[in-house]
DNA sequence: ACGCTGACTATTA
DNA sequence: CTAATAGCCAGCG
Protein backbone atom coordinates (compact mmCIF):
# COMPACT_ATOMS: atom_id res chain seq x y z
CA UNK A 1 0.00 0.00 0.00
CA UNK A 2 1.89 3.53 -0.96
CA UNK A 3 1.58 6.59 0.59
CA UNK A 4 -0.86 8.53 -0.78
CA UNK A 5 0.64 12.02 -0.82
CA UNK A 6 -1.09 14.93 -2.01
CA UNK A 7 0.95 17.58 -3.25
CA UNK A 8 0.05 21.09 -4.00
CA UNK A 9 1.32 23.06 -6.34
CA UNK A 10 1.39 26.48 -6.46
CA UNK A 11 1.40 28.74 -9.72
CA UNK A 12 4.51 30.30 -8.65
CA UNK A 13 6.09 26.67 -9.17
CA UNK A 14 4.55 25.40 -12.04
CA UNK A 15 4.63 28.71 -13.47
CA UNK A 16 7.79 30.30 -13.20
CA UNK A 17 7.15 33.46 -14.77
CA UNK A 18 10.13 34.62 -16.95
CA UNK A 19 10.75 38.30 -17.32
CA UNK A 20 12.68 38.66 -20.36
CA UNK A 21 11.52 35.88 -22.17
CA UNK A 22 8.04 35.87 -23.38
CA UNK A 23 7.94 32.35 -23.44
CA UNK A 24 6.01 31.28 -19.98
CA UNK A 25 5.59 27.36 -18.97
CA UNK A 26 2.23 27.65 -17.90
CA UNK A 27 0.29 25.06 -16.19
CA UNK A 28 -1.51 24.69 -19.62
CA UNK A 29 1.55 24.38 -21.82
CA UNK A 30 2.96 21.69 -19.60
CA UNK A 31 -0.96 19.88 -20.12
CA UNK A 32 -0.53 20.15 -23.96
CA UNK A 33 2.91 19.23 -23.77
CA UNK A 34 1.74 15.70 -21.44
CA UNK A 35 -1.62 15.37 -23.87
CA UNK A 36 0.86 15.29 -27.16
CA UNK A 37 2.79 12.91 -26.09
CA UNK A 38 -0.69 10.31 -25.93
CA UNK A 39 0.20 7.63 -28.27
CA UNK A 40 -2.68 7.33 -30.95
CA UNK A 41 -5.35 4.68 -30.39
CA UNK A 42 -4.70 5.38 -26.38
CA UNK A 43 -6.37 7.16 -23.72
CA UNK A 44 -5.41 9.24 -20.46
CA UNK A 45 -7.28 10.60 -18.13
CA UNK A 46 -7.60 14.71 -16.44
CA UNK A 47 -6.12 13.32 -13.23
CA UNK A 48 -3.28 11.34 -15.06
CA UNK A 49 -2.13 14.19 -16.34
CA UNK A 50 -2.33 16.57 -13.33
CA UNK A 51 -0.63 13.99 -11.38
CA UNK A 52 2.38 13.46 -14.07
CA UNK A 53 2.74 16.99 -14.01
CA UNK A 54 2.42 17.50 -9.78
CA UNK A 55 -1.06 18.39 -8.89
CA UNK A 56 -2.98 15.70 -8.37
CA UNK A 57 -6.06 17.63 -7.18
CA UNK A 58 -5.83 20.49 -9.87
CA UNK A 59 -7.27 17.56 -12.42
CA UNK A 60 -9.92 20.47 -13.23
CA UNK A 61 -7.35 22.68 -14.57
CA UNK A 62 -6.65 20.22 -16.86
CA UNK A 63 -9.65 20.14 -18.04
CA UNK A 64 -9.94 23.77 -18.01
CA UNK A 65 -6.69 24.24 -20.25
CA UNK A 66 -7.69 21.64 -23.13
CA UNK A 67 -10.49 24.22 -23.08
CA UNK A 68 -7.42 26.48 -24.84
CA UNK A 69 -6.37 22.72 -26.84
CA UNK A 70 -7.49 24.32 -30.26
CA UNK A 71 -5.50 27.24 -29.71
CA UNK A 72 -2.18 25.72 -29.51
CA UNK A 73 -0.07 24.43 -31.75
CA UNK A 74 0.51 21.82 -32.79
CA UNK A 75 -2.63 20.43 -32.33
CA UNK A 76 -3.40 18.60 -29.15
CA UNK A 77 -5.30 15.29 -29.29
CA UNK A 78 -7.91 16.19 -26.57
CA UNK A 79 -10.36 13.99 -27.35
CA UNK A 80 -7.74 11.20 -25.86
CA UNK A 81 -8.48 12.83 -22.72
CA UNK A 82 -11.21 11.26 -21.06
CA UNK A 83 -12.18 11.51 -17.46
CA UNK A 84 -11.28 8.47 -14.95
CA UNK A 85 -13.99 6.50 -15.66
CA UNK A 86 -13.18 6.40 -19.24
CA UNK A 87 -16.45 8.65 -19.97
CA UNK A 88 -16.05 11.58 -22.98
CA UNK A 89 -17.02 14.15 -20.62
CA UNK A 90 -15.64 16.71 -22.47
CA UNK A 91 -17.57 15.55 -25.75
CA UNK A 92 -19.81 18.91 -25.74
CA UNK A 93 -16.39 20.88 -26.32
CA UNK A 94 -15.58 20.24 -29.18
CA UNK A 95 -16.80 21.57 -32.30
CA UNK A 96 -19.98 18.80 -32.21
CA UNK A 97 -20.92 16.76 -29.73
CA UNK A 98 -20.19 13.49 -32.05
CA UNK A 99 -17.28 15.22 -32.40
CA UNK A 100 -15.07 13.30 -30.06
CA UNK A 101 -16.59 10.20 -30.09
CA UNK A 102 -16.09 9.98 -33.68
CA UNK A 103 -11.93 10.83 -33.62
CA UNK A 104 -11.43 8.01 -31.04
CA UNK A 105 -13.59 4.97 -33.21
CA UNK A 106 -11.39 6.51 -36.01
CA UNK A 107 -8.24 5.27 -33.98
CA UNK A 108 -9.87 2.46 -33.29
CA UNK A 109 -10.95 2.93 -29.83
CA UNK A 110 -14.53 1.50 -29.60
CA UNK A 111 -17.31 4.38 -27.45
CA UNK A 112 -20.16 2.86 -25.90
CA UNK A 113 -22.38 5.16 -24.02
CA UNK A 114 -20.44 7.75 -23.77
CA UNK A 115 -17.88 5.44 -22.31
CA UNK A 116 -14.70 3.90 -23.96
CA UNK A 117 -15.02 0.37 -24.31
CA UNK A 118 -11.86 -1.24 -22.49
CA UNK A 119 -10.80 2.01 -21.36
CA UNK A 120 -8.65 0.06 -18.44
CA UNK A 121 -6.54 -1.38 -21.26
CA UNK A 122 -6.40 1.43 -23.51
CA UNK A 123 -5.46 3.82 -20.45
CA UNK A 124 -2.18 5.40 -20.99
CA UNK A 125 -0.26 6.70 -17.85
CA UNK A 126 1.78 9.75 -18.77
CA UNK A 127 3.73 9.43 -15.19
CA UNK A 128 4.51 5.90 -16.53
CA UNK A 129 5.04 5.78 -19.96
CA UNK A 130 7.26 9.51 -19.53
CA UNK A 131 8.99 8.06 -16.95
CA UNK A 132 8.29 10.61 -13.81
C1' DA B 1 -11.63 43.04 -6.09
C1' DC B 2 -15.08 39.18 -4.93
C1' DG B 3 -17.65 35.22 -5.89
C1' DC B 4 -19.22 31.67 -8.98
C1' DT B 5 -18.27 28.24 -12.45
C1' DG B 6 -16.19 24.14 -14.32
C1' DA B 7 -13.90 18.90 -19.94
C1' DC B 8 -12.13 16.30 -12.13
C1' DT B 9 -11.18 13.17 -8.29
C1' DA B 10 -10.97 11.01 -3.74
C1' DT B 11 -13.31 10.41 0.36
C1' DT B 12 -17.19 9.72 3.27
C1' DA B 13 -22.04 8.49 4.42
C1' DC C 1 -23.91 -0.20 -5.03
C1' DT C 2 -25.19 5.35 -5.26
C1' DA C 3 -25.07 10.20 -3.46
C1' DA C 4 -23.16 14.03 -1.35
C1' DT C 5 -18.93 16.88 -0.09
C1' DA C 6 -14.60 18.97 -0.11
C1' DG C 7 -10.40 20.41 -2.38
C1' DC C 8 -8.42 22.48 -6.48
C1' DC C 9 -7.35 27.11 -9.20
C1' DA C 10 -7.67 29.93 -13.65
C1' DG C 11 -11.22 32.79 -16.01
C1' DC C 12 -15.01 35.79 -16.17
C1' DG C 13 -18.83 39.08 -14.83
Amino acid sequence: MPVKRKRNLTREKLNPIKPSGKREESFFELVFEIARQIPKGRVTSYGAIAACIGAKSSARLVGWAMNGSGKVRPKVPAHRVVNRNGMLSGKHHFSSPDMMEKLLRKEGIKVKNDQVADFKKLFWDPALELGF
